[in-house]
DNA sequence: TTTTGATGACCGACCGGTCGGTCGTTCATC
DNA sequence: GATGAACGACCGACCGGTCGGTCATCAAAA
């Protein structure tokens, strides 16, 4: 029992490792400027490990997504959890974007610089990316609607999508400047919009 | 002379070929995807000959988006030029985001895309990208000095910034989802704003 | 006017290295 | 003995880049 449960730990733990450290060299180098080669020396594992626990290098880089999904939505949860008006949580997921870029490896968005980086990619890992977003849409949406109970569902989806586009945009443009005029910017707007 | 002119056009027309080819394939493929050897096959050049008109991949990348900048700008200005007022400019620029999407090659920004497949590039090549988007955001900023005489320069500034992140958070979207919904709440949003 | 030598665009074989992926083997566990 | 995780040598393809050489052009010498 304790033996086998050693067992299945190596194993979940060796897996755990490569993607890991999979997770970190794809975010800060990007996908396809990181080899398996790269990720296994630095995991301490060998070829054979890696395609025991993935088949492909493709099927990594969705393990690493889906992943990331959860972690990603993790952090932001809890810059948001303690603001009790959805006003307040609006206002701190743009303040979350602040708190993620002065992390010095901060390099934007992992799912927006897979997208920018695999035109023609698994359907999968498409999808994974465009799940990302339309929740993080649609949790604008909902806060909207929790702010502005009296408007009509039309107006508070409008109103969400334009506040997930704003965020969208200061998201990249926060990479690309490396300042922090857009996100003052945005949150400005953000401020006199709601 | 005359002879003299050919030898000059036809190294300047190989030239000239393989950045073509480049251009299209650097797009449709991005940066990392596409490699030299297909350039010059699809360019009908020599390995050599690439290196006598190129001093590297990288090199061939900049002169890429140097181009891309000047080809762009243009695509906008031909788009808008007919606009008689600050306001119809600036909904112009919008439209031009549909109209450039419903092109079947249509890819996303050139520069954003490298931006986020090129997290450690050179400097030359971050200058290239955030040059065209300063250049972008002072398009904006500058009509709605026109469309708001009366404004401040840092009301202005503000507003111009805010349309520029928004278009942005459009523009990768609509690569995202390839739906047209993002760019309807941003037009909405901006008739609202004007 | 003809010859010659320098120039440089162009060519393609070739370089070492890395890519993603396979496979036969070892070895610990049950 | 059976199972399967872990290993690492090995695979062909491709990477960006180099290099020796061909040939057309053209100015200077004969």
């Amino acid at each position: 029992m304790v033996i086998g449960m050693n067992t299945s730990t190596r194993s979940a733990t060796k897996r755990a490792e490569i993607l890991q450290v999979a997770s970190r060299l794809f975010y800060e180098q990007g996908y396809h400027q990181t080899g398996v080669q790269q990720i296994i020396a630095e995991a301490g594992a060998a070829k054979g490990t890696f395609y025991t626990h993935f088949k492909s290098k493709e099927e990594l880089g969705l393990a690493w997504l889906s992943a990331r999904h959860t972690t990603w939505n993790g952090w932001l949860q809890d810059a948001i959890r303690d603001q009790p008006t959805a006003r307040g949580k609006i206002l701190g997921i743009f303040e979350f974007l602040g708190t993620w870029m002065e992390d010095c490896h901060y390099r934007g968005c992992a799912f927006l610089n897979t997208l920018c980086e695999m035109p023609d990619c698994d359907p999968a890992i498409r999808a994974e990316i465009a799940n990302h977003k339309r929740e993080l849409k649609e949790l604008f949406q909902s806060l909207v609607a929790q702010h502005q109970p009296e408007a009509s569902q039309a107006d508070s989806q409008q109103l969400g999508t334009v506040l997930f586009l704003l965020f969208e945009g200061t998201l990249i443009e926060l990479q690309n400047f490396r300042e922090p005029w857009p996100l003052d910017g945005a949150r400005q707007h953000v401020e006199s919009l709601l």
